[in-house]
DNA sequence: CCCTATTAATTAGCTTAGCTAACAAAATAT
DNA sequence: ATATTTTGTTAGCTAAGCTAATTAATAGGG
């Protein structure tokens, strides 16, 4: 039997492990062509269709200046397309390409994959208890009492 | 009964919660005066005491020049210092101060305070998964297949 | 209807943090 | 004694974040 975690250690452990992990994973990012901040944000349009600029720096939780560069940066790699939307003259919609959608897939593989596998190779009870906290650590992180 | 989620579900999740969880807490990384490199290096030398400045730059899986310029603005903070080590006139040995020690302590709990308080108005059944859970992402996070 | 205020995005310029390449100094090995 | 390896630093590049200031367009109030 294991000692009982107090909820500062459980707090800890969650953190460090989550700041090991990326950095773990993150050095994949470059073998795809993408960065990290340019693979998140492809992934929000990807999932959630073409959205003002503004609303995808908000979902990234980025300022707008920060989005913009993003933006035209991965314009210039063909990832997404910006029009003027005709409603409102001042906001642009972004849209993922088929090259950027295609792109993304990749890197999620490549970036999963390694974490898959070594999932995979867990016993079936680890797997259990890693879906059931997966789902928590997402609940917590989505979380308003969060911040 | 919840769907069974397969290896690459639970990736997915585990790998999108600690992105989200540790944009949510890098806000308040700021208040506490520290950087989050910074906070980190300072971490692995408060609980992990002196050490060269090779080792420290490999324990936060960083090449030597970025933690030497790390370690260079921290000196000036008064957070670590270094001395040549009287062995080997190569190496320095970089340790916390006094200040750096107390300031990781504050800056630890600015972060973890409100994970902790999330994880604390869980129902106990959670917190437990939760337990299980952190120790097999550290372990998950430390494992050589990963990468 | 016009003038003001607000909103959306961009530009400019700063900071932090990562990297490689080139170098200096010290220790080790031949 | 010389050549190699190791430890750190410096120089210079890139990516990504920020704020402040600017431009353009919309919305609102008198």
């Amino acid at each position: 039997m294991v000692k009982k975690l107090s909820a500062r250690e459980i707090a800890e452990h969650l953190h460090s492990g989550a700041i090991r992990l990326l950095r773990r994973l993150r050095k994949t990012d470059d073998e795809a062509g993408l960065t990290g901040p340019q693979a998140s944000a492809l992934s929000v349009l990807v999932f959630g269709g073409a959205m003002p600029l503004g609303k995808l720096a908000a979902a990234e939780q980025v300022k707008a200046p920060t989005m913009s560069r993003l933006i035209k940066e991965m314009e210039n790699l063909q990832l997404v397309t910006r029009r003027r939307d005709s409603e409102d003259a001042r906001s642009v919609q972004v849209d993922a390409t088929k090259k950027g959608r295609h792109l993304l897939v990749q890197a999620r593989d490549r970036r999963l994959g390694r974490l898959e596998a070594a999932i995979a190779r867990s016993s079936p009870e680890r797997q259990r208890i890693l879906a059931e906290a997966s789902a928590l650590l997402l609940e917590i992180a989505d979380s308003k009492e969060l911040g």
